[in-house]
DNA sequence: ATGAGAACTTTGAGTAATCAAAGTGTATTG
DNA sequence: CAATACACTTTGATTACTCAAAGTTCTCAT
């Protein structure tokens, strides 16, 4: 039984190697999503190279083993399929479930896990617009680009926010920015850094490149 | 913040002085209850101590303190609601959510918890009948009696299961044992250490005193 | 090519929880 | 009232994780 560090270890390195969109993740992008030290991260990855988890390149980077693959997507599944129940059944706040899913994803067991499953309906994305894997650990991959790539006067469905900060969900439900909105791209001026929309018939505004990154979208 | 470990050493110190009625447990039964080494419970218990989660008298036992209990009443709330939650809302079986429960009861925030209270619209008792403790760790405690302790002839209502085994579960299911069940009780020998009993149109059945002890009745 | 700086690894030490086994105190029972 | 048995405590070691700080390797700009 891996213990729910294991499984934090593993999720992050799925995490980053599913948003750079490459098997291969760095070291310091380990330690840094974990808020550990450096140090701290080599000896705990060497620990799960030996178990198998993954492989361990030195200076640079980590790679997930199938085995390791497999029981990082099962957590992601677990976490998303939280976070779906946390906003649907109970009635939390989108911007304050992410924590709370950190906890109780290394709580629930695989039997309650596929009753909250069926009582969900199998839901298919989480709040945030996140696919959720299926119980074979298989995640659906829709070809989105980011906010920061549109071209000014194109028109866009937002797929997913990727933050789970909650000070940006709750900007960004306020500004009408959730899944499955409507957004016009008015502008988008390279130099200044900045992108400006509109989202119904609300007032525009613009978003730089920091936070336009962060929104998924299809044209 | 107490680690789980620190909660559920209070819970058990807190069951145990529930069962026994009496505030002051031994040192045997709460390393017993926790499944781990006397030696261990001892280290365990004066770090407890030290913290003023409860008083420690070596070589007696050991007492909750106001904090002490307050956190171990938070604790059954948590874990009875949970099991209500899997019973009622997910559909599990009433003898595989102990194990449950006791994970999840750590992994919860009071935030979520006290949704799930709503959610399940605040109920009293927990799937085993047992009192779910209010938000201000108040328990309902009611003028109950154990089977063992029923004179022949009388008919009482159950009100609980104090056993969280599985198997002992399902046996006393199978027997329509559950709470608020009306059972008459045939005859009770002393001697031969048995109890018989006839619930509902069944065929009379006996036991003995180790399990009527675990069923909780009202006259 | 070289030297500065970034990225990474190593080392030494600490915390929380656990066990096995040896040691101590207490309570009964003959 | 001693001998024994039981309940409890102490001791020494282990595991899984963590950090700070010192050490190493790699890369890139000069």
């Amino acid at each position: 039984m891996p213990t729910s560090t294991v499984e934090n270890y593993l999720k992050q390195i799925l995490i980053v190697s599913l948003e750079t969109n490459c098997p291969e993740v760095p070291m310091g992008k380990v330690a840094q999503g974990l808020s550990v030290t450096s140090g701290t991260a080599t000896t705990m990855i060497k620990n799960l190279a030996e178990n198998g988890w993954l492989h361990y390149y030195p200076r640079r980077g980590v790679r997930l083993t199938r085995k390791g693959k497999a029981l990082a997507m099962n957590m992601l599944r677990r976490h998303r399929l939280l976070e779906t129940f946390l906003v649907e059944t109970l009635g939390l706040d989108w911007s304050e479930i992410h924590q709370e899913a950190e906890e109780l994803e290394h709580a629930i067991s695989e039997k309650v896990l596929e009753k909250l499953d069926e009582f969900l309906g199998r839901p298919r994305q989480d709040p945030h617009g996140h696919p959720i894997p299926s119980h074979g650990g298989v995640i659906r991959r829709s070809n989105t680009q980011s906010l920061l790539s549109c071209k000014a006067g194109s028109k866009v469905t937002i797929e997913s926010i990727t933050d789970q900060e909650s000070d940006f969900l709750k900007f960004a439900r306020k500004k009408q920015l959730f899944p499955g909105q409507v957004v016009s791209v008015l502008s988008h001026e390279k130099l200044a850094d900045a992108i400006t929309l509109q989202v119904g018939g609300a007032a525009p505004f613009s978003l730089g490149s920091r936070s336009s990154e962060k929104i998924l979208v299809q044209a």
